[in-house]
RNA sequence: GCCGACGUAGCUCAAUCGGCAGAGCGACCGCCUUGUAAGUGGUAGGUUAUGGGUUCGAUUCCCAUCGUCGGCUCCA
């Protein structure tokens, strides 16, 4: 039977290869046009219209906000009498489709304010914004435009919209064929909590009906590698209802491979000159204060507990204790850098709302690193850390980077020219290792400018693991010193980073990166022996013992089941690799192979399945 | 937190109008002794998330709580 085999993804044929590696170059190649200047914009903006037309015809009292082209579709968002239901999309999409076969040109005019308010009287939404574009307006990154806009409006059909374009000529060039409702969701005016909640309808819109089902089938494939319905299926994680929400119950499959990455990344923090260090997960209340973490993190923090009248608070970062350490002695010019790591557990309250999988979590282990440095040394720092930071990713399998650099925000402690220097060392470091990136403007924390390292998965796909943030407050908060050479104290550089992030996060991002077919040196289990009679029981367990001695994962499949139904399971678990041993194995003492992907070595001799497993594990696939 | 949808066996899902809570897979116990993706027979498994209400009777209707899912940055 004919197999459809993706050996870098470790996709079978009942789940359909799909071919990432040429889908990120097209999307890459494509990303030379800008979005917002292509035709697939004007056609997702143009629906968004079509669309809002067909919402006010069903609700002629509904006020109608903005709607916008976004990644891969379009939404508008209205405030309407009763909440949309999936049946009243269904209507929605039918008319657009009536509104399309109209052939209705999309047609400007620019106007002065009074007369768009005049037009948009009824439209409360409307003439907030018509308010906004008279007082100069925003770009797309909440910047306030240098040129005040023009205020223009486009009308199709009877459909009359405060609208900066750019349109289709015609509502004919949408395709009806590859447009699709998606859902429906709250969302406040604005983005504002404060303002009120409306009702947000997703649509998708695509030249062809061809590539409207490619992407439904990406969405699809993005379920199928679902880090929560993959960590049940594998036995990696749980989340009890008992213990707690955004509590991860690591299932021994999952630990051993977390056990592994931590191994590995803990060997090579000592090779990179970090020392380990360990800390308490609570501490008093005076600590945080000095910290300013009451100050400035209360609300993402727990409750105290009690303990003997004294307030302790659970820890939501590690740093005040990597600090005291520093602090417990005094520290030479000749001591700097000092390095300290620490897998350190921390507790930070999210919204109930926002809690997903092992990606947004409410206790999680950082692969959290301080260091403190000479402000000649800080450079050098952060291009370590950088270097490293890229190391561990892509030794894990990770490979796709953006980073981000976010500058100073509004509100910060510490002196604008430190700020700037800080911020020009980040970013020498990130010219220097060739990665893309932007500037996140404004988007530092309080305490400092930091990078931000987002990887891109298999589906191309942002997670942001890796951050490396500078410390403008720590140091001073805690009085930080160094003696320097001249015999007099000095204020050290503090740097805070995490490589993986959390092992929570990165584990879930893992997990859909590979659709649970991890890289061998990875897997929970990385050999099954199947003995297909029973009568090859013992010869399988001395199979496995071998292995076992040479240091491989192995399980035999002992149950009763026939051969297939146990290769099936194996290959469902994604286990690298099945040993099938029969007649033919034990007289020859062999093994015969099959991997993963379906294909079928055969027979081999223990020695050399080993030595192709080591392979496999030396190149990290 | 807010808006909406949802919560039935370990998993995926049924159960008409309010009238005895079911199936497949998995688990367990047998039989078969197997050659590259599911052999076969049987058994167990449920306070229908929790608490309350309406009713002769509630998985079904109502209320509350807990939890899950999608969304809440991307400005006409």
């Amino acid at each position: 039977m004919a197999r459809v085999l993706c050996f870098n993804h470790g996709c079978f044929e009942d789940e359909i290869c799909i071919d990432f590696t040429r889908k990120e170059i097209e999307m890459a190649e494509k990303k030379e046009e800008r979005y917002e200047e292509s035709d697939l914009y004007r056609i997702r903006h143009s629906a968004a219209h079509v669309m809002a037309q067909a919402v006010l015809e069903m609700f002629p009292e509904g006020k109608y906000t903005i709607g916008p082209p976004i990644e891969d579709g379009f939404y508008y968002d209205f405030e309407l009498p009763r909440s949309l239901t999936p049946d009243d999309l269904e209507v929605i999409e039918k008319r657009m489709r009536q509104i399309i076969a109209g052939d209705h040109a999309f047609e400007k005019q620019t106007l002065p304010a009074d007369e768009a308010r005049r037009i948009f009287k009824d439209q409360p939404y409307k003439l907030e914004l018509i308010e906004g574009l008279e007082q100069g307006g925003y770009d797309e990154y909440g910047q306030p435009l240098a040129e005040k806009p023009e205020i223009s409006i486009y009308t199709h059909d009877k459909f009359v919209d405060l609208c900066r374009g750019p349109h289709v000529e015609s509502t004919r060039k949408i395709n009806p064929a590859a447009i699709k409702l998606m859902s429906v969701a709250g969302a406040y005016w604005r983005g504002d909590e404060h303002k009120p909640m409306l009702q947000r309808i997703y649509g998708t819109a695509w030249k062809s009906a061809e590539e409207l089902e490619q992407y439904l089938w990406r969405l699809e494939e993005a379920k199928r590698r679902d880090h929560r319905r993959l960590g049940r299926e594998l036995d990696l994680f749980s989340v009890s209802e008992e213990v707690g929400p955004g509590l991860i119950l690591w299932h021994p499959k999952g630990a051993m491979i977390r056990v592994l990455v931590e191994s590995f990344s803990q060997r090579a923090h000592l090779e990179n000159g970090y020392e380990w260090v360990f800390s308490p997960h609570i501490g008093r209340a005076h600590l945080w204060e000095t910290s300013g973490h009451l100050d400035f993190y209360q609300e993402n923090m727990y409750s105290p507990m009690d303990i003997e009248g004294e307030a302790y608070y659970a820890k939501p970062m590690n740093c005040p204790f990597h600090i005291q350490i520093y602090k417990s002695h005094t520290r030479s010019y000749r001591d700097l850098p000092k390095r300290y790591a620490e897998y350190g557990t921390v507790y930070r309250y999210e919204r109930s709302g926002v809690l997903h999988g092992l990606t947004r979590v409410r206790g999680f282990t950082q692969d959290d690193a301080h260091i403190f440095c000479r402000p000649d040394q800080v450079e050098e720092e952060i291009s370590r850390a950088l270097d490293f930071s890229l190391y561990i990713l892509r030794s894990v399998g990770l490979k796709d980077f953006k980073a981000y650099l976010a500058t100073i925000p509004e509100k910060y402690v510490g002196d604008p020219a430190d700020w700037d220097k800080a911020t020009q060392a980040l970013k020498r470091a990130i010219e220097a290792h060739n990665i893309p990136y932007v500037v996140d403007q404004g988007g530092g924390a309080f305490y400092g400018p930091k990078i931000d390292l987002k990887v891109n998965d298999a589906l191309a796909r942002e997670w942001q693991l890796s951050t490396i943030q500078f410390d403008f407050n720590l140091s001073e908060r805690f009085n930080l010193e160094f003696i320097g050479e001249d015999g007099q104290p000095h204020r050290p550089y503090m740097v805070h980073r995490a490589l993986l992030g959390s092992m929570e996060r990165f584990f879930g991002v893992l997990i859909e990166h590979f659709a649970g077919a991890f890289p061998v040196w990875l897997s929970p289990v990385q050999a099954v022996v199947i003995p297909i009679a029973d009568r090859h029981l013992a010869y399988s367990r001395e199979v496995a013992g071998k292995l076992k001695g040479a240091g491989l994962r192995v399980e035999v499949d002992d149950r009763n089941e026939r051969m297939n139904a146990k290769i099936r399971d194996a290959q469902t678990q994604k286990i690298p690799y099945m040993l099938v041993v029969g007649d033919k194995e034990i007289e020859l003492g062999a093994v015969a192979l099959r991997l993963r992907s379906g294909e079928n070595p055969g027979a081999m001799s223990l020695q050399d399945f080993l030595e192709r497993a080591q392979q496999d594990i030396d190149k990290g696939d």
